[in-house]
This record gives structure tokens, C-alpha cells and sequence, in this order.
DNA sequence: TAGGCCATCTGGTCCT
DNA sequence: AGGACCAGATGGCCTA
């Protein structure tokens, strides 16, 4: 099972420090496990105990604090002082990392929106994971055939595999709007499994792909017919009849909202 | 009510 | 020595 829904809205990766000081407060209410009945600040000055010290007391305190082996002498308002700050940086440290995965998470190719439960970090993780899998697994795909196709005579006017063999315009650009999207329609979903069709993304990234994909449902079939570089093309190579696998050529790829309402139903599902 | 996910606290270890 | 990192414990919130 599952929550996050209301999580999207009503609690913030980092919670405000009112917010921490009232849940801290509450554990310690209940007779929290910690040697310390903390409340919560960022400063040792704001700690209830300790509102009384001064700049000079705080010094000496942070002097005492030099030595490990003499915390055992440190009064309980001062340890409670050192617990307050350590636990203050890990916040801080946590923080970072949400920060960190809620920007993973924007570039991801799943639905975002207010509406829309945001992935947990484990599935932001393996999605992630698949998806690089899966980007690199398309580049390797396109450079062959773009060898292939031009490598061995001359093609469309001015078309270089140096420039499009190297995909350099392929993928999505972290903050380009089309990032957030399932950005290139030459490859299925990541989080899907390899259409039936495809004959040479069988690649070891594919298989692993498939190999570490989440088991509680987050995939299912993809759309049919889309084979190898996808189900469409918007031209064909000047002069060579063939079809530009350029990335730039090619139709842009349905929403991602489609995908994620389909293959994440837990995710997506739960919106509301 | 059980289970999933999360934030926070805490103590230990490693690194600079 | 101090900070970063890590993992375990705890409790809250939410959904099925």
C-alpha cells in the first residue's frame, strides 16, 4: 500500500522549523527514546534551556565542546545544546538530499503536477536507473543505425553522422521543456518493458533494464507498434528515401501523463 | 488495522 | 576535532 498522496501538498520534503519543533516537541511529550528531550532550533541559543547564556557562555560552551572526552562533563543543557546542532546539520543534510531528489524527479519522464503523486524515492530511483539505462541503450542503437544507413555512402545533403550520429540534440535537456516527457519516441517508456518488436534493443543495458524494473506493477505493456525508431517519422532523408533517425525528424512523443495514469496506476491513480 | 513512506533523532564510523 | 555519512529506531500520516 501506499500514501503520499496528500504528502504532495501538506508535507514538504524539508519541514518548516515550527513544524519540526511541534513533531519534536510531541515525541518528546511521549516520552521520547533520545537521551535528549529536544525541542527543536538551529541555534543553541533558541533552546529553551539555554535562552540564558550569553555570546561569552555559548564560546566557552562551544570550548568544552572541542573535547569528546570531556562531553561527560558538559551539563545536560549543553549536551542538549551539541545534540541540537548535530541534529540540526543532518536535517539540513536530508534536506539537501530531497532537494536533490525532487530534482531528479523534474526530470524525469513521469507526470508532474500538483495533481499527481509524486514518486517515492525508491521508485524515483529505479526509474531513474532504467531510464539512463534506457537512454544509453537508444544512443548506442541510433549510432548503428545511423552507420548503417550513411556510414558507407554519401547521404542527404549536409547530413554528417559526426553531427547527428553523436546525438548531440538526442536527448532531453534537463530544463528543456520536453525534458519531463518521454523524449525520444525511438524507445519505449523506461519503466516499460521492451516492445515485442524491437529486434536490437536486446542490448545488455535493455535486458538489464527489464532485469531491475520495479515487481510491483509499475509496468505494463507498451503501446504496440512502435518499433525500434519509433512509429513515425515527419520526413525522409533528401535523396536517400530513408528515414532521418534523426531525433530532431521525428514526431514529438505523446505526454508522459498517458504513460504514467497507464503504467503507474499506484502513482498516478491516487491523485487527487 | 496493517503496511508503505517519510522525517527526525541518534550514535557510530570515516574523512579532511 | 569537526563535519559528513550511514543505518537503526521511532513515530506520524495516509491508504486499502
Amino acid at each position: 500500500m501506499d500514501s503520499d498522496t496528500s504528502r504532495v501538498s501538506s508535507r514538504p520534503s524539508s519541514p518548516e522549523v515550527d513544524d519540526i519543533f511541534l513533531s519534536t516537541l510531541k515525541k518528546s511529550v511521549h516520552g521520547f527514546s533520545g537521551a535528549v528531550s529536544s525541542t527543536q532550533s538551529d541555534s543553541p541559543s533558541d533552546i529553551p534551556g539555554l535562552r540564558g547564556l550569553s555570546a561569552a557562555d555559548e564560546e566557552a560552551l562551544a570550548l568544552r565542546m572541542a573535547s569528546k572526552k570531556d562531553r561527560k562533563l558538559l551539563s545536560e543543557n549543553e549536551l542538549q545544546a551539541i545534540r541540537l546542532k548535530i541534529n540540526s546539520r543532518e536535517r539540513k543534510r536530508m534536506h539537501d538530499l530531497n532537494v536533490a531528489m525532487d530534482g531528479l524527479r523534474e526530470v524525469m519522464p513521469y507526470a508532474h503536477g500538483p495533481s499527481v503523486r509524486k514518486l517515492s524515492k525508491i521508485a524515483t530511483l529505479l526509474l531513474a536507473r532504467n531510464y539512463i539505462l534506457m537512454l544509453s541503450n537508444s544512443l548506442e542503437e541510433m549510432k548503428r543505425l545511423v552507420s548503417e544507413i550513411y556510414g558507407s555512402s554519401g547521404h542527404h545533403g549536409g547530413f554528417h553522422p559526426s553531427a547527428c550520429g553523436t546525438m548531440t540534440h538526442a536527448g532531453p535537456v534537463p530544463g528543456h521543456p520536453g525534458a519531463s516527457h518521454a523524449s525520444h519516441p525511438a524507445v519505449h517508456h523506461p519503466l516499460l518493458p521492451p516492445p515485442p518488436s524491437t529486434t536490437s534493443l536486446s542490448a545488455p543495458g535493455i535486458s538489464a533494464v527489464t532485469s531491475v524494473r520495479p515487481h510491483h506493477g509499475l509496468l505494463k505493456a507498451p503501446a504496440a507498434g512502435a518499433g525500434p525508431l519509433g512509429s513515425s517519422f515527419q520526413h525522409w532523408g533528401v535523396g536517400t528515401g530513408m528515414p532521418c533517425p534523426c531525433s530532431m525528424c521525428q514526431v514529438p512523443p505523446p505526454h508522459v501523463s498517458s504513460m504514467s495514469s497507464v503504467t503507474m496506476p499506484r502513482l498516478a491513480g491516487d491523485s487527487k
